[in-house]
DNA sequence: GTACTTGCAAACCCTTTGCATCTCA
DNA sequence: TGAGATGCAAAGGGTTTGCAAGTAC
């Protein structure tokens, strides 16, 4: 159950210095939940979190904290759904696309190495420069679809 | 310029009847515009549109006419950047995904059978059954790159 | 000590909704 | 004529910002 997460943690206290940024407690903390779940949470969940250990951490600070993460590359931002971002953390993780049911929220992470090799070409074809992409499919899970 | 798009109305007309809607004046200028662009455009664009052409219509009748002919499937909503949706007729056009610019915002369509097909291997292994899927991969575009 | 951070409340911005009025069928 | 549509103003909801107080280094 508890996970070592050492190795996140000191990732991130260097992001920060590099980033002549300080290591405030509640950044510290925040990290500490981040890097231990591996599910997708929106922001308001990350305070949720927070508050459930009890600890004191304003909403916008999580906001602001999530923001420093994504610019130093340890977590990805998703806009799965039009009304909020996602959130994952990425350290030590595979590039991964992702298939959203529809019905129950629950998402499946794929990866395919000829689909990005595909994309690469096509990219090249067009002289466009590729810094990120997002490749989502909408639709039923196995486990929704047979229920009905 | 002034381009044929009386199939386009055709069709919007006869999805309205058969959803049991009216035809408005509103409804009926505001597909006027949209089938008179290919360009993407947000809610607030077609609203700008229709007061430059002198029409009187409300900013919210522009919302809701987008709901109706997404619904449709005349018109598909993308969520290109967070803060806003963007729309683009798609009657009688192919299927396709996009890269976006993240200098300029232009938008550069694309469609590979190789991806979709791969796509579709990769939802049949997890029983996934697809409804829709966005690709898309930001960047910087020939133009843009050559600039510096 | 001081520049950076935090956190509250308020602002923002796109989008939706309540409701009275109007219009298509 | 009556159900549906419009449009204004106001509410909603996630996210950001102004600013005074607090904290890391």
């Amino acid at each position: 159950m508890a996970e070592t997460i050492t190795k996140e943690m000191e990732a991130f206290q260097s992001a920060l210095k590099e980033a002549g940024l300080a290591a405030t407690r509640q950044r510290l903390q925040l990290a500490e939940i981040i890097f231990s779940t591996h599910k997708h949470f929106t922001a308001d969940d990350l305070y949720e979190w927070s508050r459930k250990r009890g600890w004191k951490i304003g909403r916008v600070t999580a906001y602001r904290t999530l923001k420093v993460m994504v610019d130093v590359n340890l977590v990805e931002e998703r806009q799965f759904m039009k009304d909020r971002a996602v959130y994952e953390h990425v350290f030590g993780h595979q590039h991964h696309d992702h298939m959203v049911c529809t019905s129950c929220d629950s998402i499946i992470e794929f990866e395919s190495a000829a689909i990005e090799k595909e994309q690469n070409k096509l990219a090249k074809k067009f002289g466009f420069q590729i810094t990120s992409h997002s490749h989502t499919l909408k639709g039923i899970c196995k486990k929704c679809s047979s229920k009905k």
